[in-house]
DNA sequence: TCACATTTAATTGTTCGCAATTGAATATGC
DNA sequence: GCATATTCAATTGCGAACAATTAAATGTGA
């Protein structure tokens, strides 16, 4: 019996990695949204604040250069967390052009409470740490890639 | 020497698989941005295109359970392919509650053009294919273990 | 010095993504 | 047969994501 030929079809949906990426991206979403939801965090601000409790006092251009993400995302995201008593955002004396961005000591204090969250992905995704170490990292080499033909 | 202790730190921004997907999935993205304004298309437009490709004819809820997505995203994503004239939107006589997706005439011709697509995410990923089918399985893998944890 | 380019955030407009609700159609239990 | 529950799409509101533009500050070269 010859192969179905679907299973060679490079327009098939469940032929494609960046469904596969895509799809797995947003059941992340889905898992973290509850655990997030007692920090009052959204996913995307989770990850500015991972960002800001490992270095604080940082231009917007920094967070964006780590999330690969844009003042358009940040500035509106920033204004929330700012709202939200979590971070404070300041002109630089030094260079006007920046904005600064500080945690609050609420900021700092959210670090706790988060601790929980990395134990229960973990035991969501049901896996080794060791495997999802492996993974993470293939993911993040095949990403550095594409990133590496988007700026040509 | 003692290893960096960040290199443990379960809230470290690298040590999350979560922000690898949702990083790689942005850089998909960006790959496939200037590929698809070609056929006019954004990239989960595409994605609902692939479905139809495949099946045609089919209700809002299949497509949306084969991409995981809900009619709060569909229902105006498929208004506009409709407006763009690649699919017809009808109400199902056998069962009043459902909206039939059908490709047009150009929804159809608009696959040859498509073929041209994967070859150069295949290129961009700068990586065998048989390297990607196993990337794949995994992610998906996991994907169906987070996505079976949503559901208790 | 002064024209010009670069850097940085902010803004605007379009498109997802999802929770929550609505309303209509269908199925089920009694 | 009829009340009740379920299913399905649409709608609303909010928060990303990004392209394109704007505006202000800074840097550079002649």
């Amino acid at each position: 019996m010859p192969r179905k030929l679907s299973a060679l079809d490079p327009l098939r949906l469940d032929n494609q990695i960046c469904f596969a990426v895509y799809s797995a991206a947003h059941a992340f979403n889905r898992v973290y949204k509850p655990l997030l939801d007692r920090l009052g965090l959204t996913y995307p601000q989770y990850l500015v604040m991972l960002v800001l409790w490992e270095r604080d006092d940082v231009p917007v251009k920094d967070i964006g250069e780590k999330l690969f993400l844009d003042s358009g995302t940040l500035t509106p995201l920033l204004k929330r967390l700012e709202a939200a008593h979590l971070v404070k955002r300041t002109r630089s004396s030094e260079d006007e052009r920046q904005v600064l961005i500080a945690l609050t000591p609420q900021g700092h204090a959210l670090k706790e409470k988060a601790r929980s969250v990395p134990p229960s992905i973990l035991a969501a995704s049901d896996c080794s740490v060791s495997e999802l170490v492996a993974m993470k990292d293939e993911i993040v080499a095949l990403r550095d890639r594409l990133n590496a033909v988007i700026g040509e």
